[in-house]
Parts: structure tokens; C-alpha cells; sequence
DNA sequence: CGGAATCCTTGTAGATACTG
DNA sequence: CAGTATCTACAAGGATTCCG
């Protein structure tokens, strides 16, 4: 097989028809939206997203940001320096897609804790005895 | 142990602080959203929503609604009719969410094109070779 | 420094069959 | 009609190691 798993994007021909779920589907990643994030303030080295993001590993920080750029939301600059230096900046299309995050950001912030009742009160309901030691 | 796997959000402890993760954790599940659009025009029933939605299975339909009525985004309303009858319906704080959501959508359909022609643009230049027969 | 390749674990989802 | 249970597949993600 000439394409391996490569691990960019590994069900390239999907074509959803669907939109949304494309944006889902990149922004759902565990770690894109921490990398906007950490972009957003301007061009920022691979080192620094490694170490600012903590808890990424570094395979799942080349991924992501091959993916990001493969989508055109981030783009690397290779400064071909003594020590490699690498940076990766925001683009235009990747800023309006952090600024429509930040707005459900928001909406998690304002609710987070209606959720988090929701669910203690759900689970409380669905499964009492098992919440604390009454099946053992 | 007392807490199978039933299907309910099957890492529960995690908290993990931010709450964008947790919103994204939420939506991100490959037909959340398309329940939500499916329930946001009005209560609507299991099956059409398991015959609107085109392609859920009847487990995932089922998982989904339930993680969302968890969550406090979408009520169960049991009709002890003959037939069983059982409506869906949003929240407030879902529809909000929905709201939210319909920017991300805009996003997308805005930047569609763009998204599609950066990821041919880049695959074209990073294995050119395997796109048309080249490593056969 | 930045990254690619490999191995392994686990969540997420699909198919199918059975039940109240 | 509206689920639930089970079994399976796949792919995302983690850890580690090697390379330019």
C-alpha cells in the first residue's frame, strides 16, 4: 500500500457533505483548540507550544499542527538557523474560527456549573447505590 | 468493580478544569449536534429522530440522548401511552448552545472552500508521489 | 531543536439481537 | 415503540525511541 497511516488525518476521504462536521471534526481534536489558543498571541516555537500546552505529548503536537496546517489554520516557518527554529503562527481564517470558539467558551463558562448539577443530579437518579459501596 | 461500562460517558472522573474541553467533549461526538439541530425545532420522538438523522444507529441514538439528558441539555418526557411514547426536547441552555453552534457553522460554510483547497494544496505538495500511481 | 516511526491502550461507534 | 446488551472494529491518543 503506498499510503500508510501516517496519522495525518487518517479518514481523508470522508466528505462529510456536512460543514459542521467538519469543523468539528478538526476542532474536536483534544488538543486543536489548546493550540489556537496558544497561537493566538502570535508566532510561538514548537518548544514553547510543547511546554505552554502541558500534557500534549510531542507526537500529538506534530500531529495536531500537521493537521492544523493541512487545513490552512496555521502556518510554519522554518528559520533555518544553527539550532532549527521552528514557528507557527495563527492565520486570518484560523483567527475568526478562535474568536466564534471564545464564544463557546462563554457559553460553557456561563453554564458549567448548570451542567455539572445536571449530571450529579442525573447520576444521583440513575444509579444511587452505586455511587457509594451499596452494590458491593 | 461496581461501574461498568455503560456506555455513559465512560471516563467520568476527569475534570479536566477547562471548561472549553468539556463543551467540546460534549459536542464533539459525532451526532450531538445533529440531535440538537434535529430537537430544536420542537419535541420530536425517538424514531424520527432516529429516521431524521440518517445513518445514527439505534445504540448511538440512544447513548447520545442520554449523555445530553445528563447533562441537563435535553429533557425525556415518557407518554405512558399504549405505544410507548417518548419526546425530546431542548433545554434553554442547550438552545443557547445551539445558537453558538450555528456560529461555528457560518464559519464553516465561509471558509469551506478555503479549508478544502489549503488540504489539496498541501497534500499535493508533500506526496505528490502517492496521489496518481507514482510509488506503484 | 523538531520531528518521524513504532508499539500499545482505550474510547467511540457500528451491527445485531433481544426485551418491556 | 423505545430501548438494552454484546461483540467487534477502528482510530485517537500516549509512550518511547531514533533521526536530521
Amino acid at each position: 500500500m503506498s499510503r500508510r497511516n501516517t496519522g495525518v488525518t487518517p479518514q481523508v476521504v470522508n466528505a462529510h457533505a456536512c460543514p459542521v462536521r467538519e469543523v468539528l471534526d478538526r476542532v474536536a481534536g483534544k488538543w486543536s483548540v489548546q493550540i489556537l489558543v496558544a497561537a493566538a498571541h502570535g508566532p510561538i516555537r514548537f518548544t514553547e507550544l510543547e511546554r505552554g500546552i502541558e500534557g500534549i505529548s510531542r507526537r500529538m503536537l506534530t500531529l495536531t499542527l500537521r493537521n492544523l496546517e493541512r487545513d490552512g489554520l496555521v502556518t510554519r516557518t522554518v528559520h533555518p538557523t544553527v539550532p532549527p527554529r521552528v514557528e507557527y503562527q495563527l492565520t486570518p481564517v484560523a483567527r475568526e474560527l478562535h474568536e466564534t470558539l471564545q464564544r463557546l467558551t462563554a457559553w460553557a463558562e456561563r453554564n458549567r456549573t448548570y451542567v455539572a448539577e445536571s449530571r450529579a443530579t442525573y447520576d444521583e437518579r440513575h444509579a444511587p447505590d452505586l455511587v457509594d459501596g451499596g452494590g458491593a
